[in-house]
DNA sequence: TTAAATTTGTGAAAAAGTTATCAAAAAGCG
DNA sequence: CGCTTTTTGATAACTTTTTCACAAATTTAA
């Protein structure tokens, strides 16, 4: 049976049970990361069962069991590596931001198409696109988080995937066309804000007090 | 009746339609659409007709008059405003980032808890906090992006509710407590990260010549 | 020890979302 | 003009996801 349910839940719940570890908590309730999730109770014992996470009845699961189980399925206690290509505006921020750091996922190396470019002190080397293949296959690499402009973005995708690339991070707006075995996981800035102006326009809940209304 | 199709794909459509037309092309199919974004072209249809966006049966959709009713959708011929709170490296490099720009959305400000701190141009002004309640007022502000730090993000959140915000767009991997009229859209890069690392370890896909097979 | 209260786990039901099917309309062509 | 091809639009069928409902288990308390 193929696990389908939502990792991206699943992680929630992870984050959330770390907290209430941290707060001294030895065991959960599926109502408590319910809330904290933002989910129905019942989404959360019915992600756990497809995890085999079992809890007892009336005692609701033991955080530390919860915990060790989490790092089995997303293997947390090694360290997770990656490359960027990109270092614009978007990949130099990527590359020092350190909530990757945190979950124990670094980002080896970054690349662009003209490293002397690359102003500012990164702790990670920046070298040119043309290295990349040598160093993903030397690193045994595969992912990368892509912030190269939109326009190259299918052009270095095709080559990262020559290279072994199975799995993209792609913060540009286009729909990379890809191999079947290769995930692409989108992360379009401009779509995110856009759709939220639209919410907001349509659930009509905005200050009615506002003069000059024009978002 | 209410439209809850997915924003997000209407919006991919009409990046594509707009390609379309720069490529001088007067009409596109729902085949044309689909296959660009990824999707199948019932899909397409539907989506098109929860917006009442008729075709011609075997002349497909006419490509100006598709883009004119994007614009009435997304009120594409408006500019968009928005702050944005917490200057550190998303924050700094949301604030640079071309792709709000070329889609007429403004942020027009920053907010920082230590504005004297930040250093380099970002061509908007940088103010402190506690200026952003009057700075929302006199400028009419529904939409925040929060690229705070994870354990403020909560109080700023309140403050800006109090302030009139609406609709935020969070950097964040908190889950915010908002009141129900209040939209969040939420882009937690660890979370998008670590669950590519999760799919490419269950597809099953990688390079098996790998000696050293530690992702 | 027994009863009451609470919470899990799961199968059924409902809801939401996607794909398939096909008649009807329009365009192209001879 | 009439025939063929293509594509839409609508409805139906299917799939997936979420919620409901409740028995079974466990804890607490009297």
């Amino acid at each position: 049976m193929i696990i389908k349910s939502n990792i991206q839940r699943v992680l929630r719940y992870q984050h959330c049970v770390s907290n209430f570890y941290e707060l001294g908590f030895d065991k959960i309730y599926s109502h408590n990361l319910a809330e904290a999730v933002g989910v129905s109770p019942e989404q959360v014992r019915k992600d756990f069962s497809e995890f085999g996470i079992r809890g007892n009845k009336r005692g609701g699961y033991d955080i530390h069991q919860l915990l060790d189980t989490f790092q089995d399925i997303f293997h947390g206690k090694v360290d997770k590596r990656t490359i960027l290509i990109g270092m614009g505006n978007i990949g130099s921020a990527l590359v020092k931001y350190r909530g990757f750091k945190k979950k124990r996922i670094s980002i080896l190396a970054a690349f662009d198409i003209d490293p002397s470019k690359i102003k500012g002190t990164y702790g990670i080397p920046v070298y040119h696109f043309d290295e990349v293949d040598k160093f993903i296959n030397e690193n045994c690499i595969h992912t990368a988080i892509l912030s190269v402009p939109v326009v190259s973005v299918q052009q270095v995708t095709d080559e990262l995937v020559k290279s072994g690339i199975i799995g993209f991070l792609n913060f540009t707006p286009a729909i990379l066309q890809v191999p079947a075995h290769v995930v692409v996981n989108n992360i379009d800035l401009y779509l995110e804000l856009e759709s939220l102006f639209y919410y907001i326009r349509t659930s009509e809940h905005r200050n009615i007090n506002c003069k000059e209304d024009k978002f």
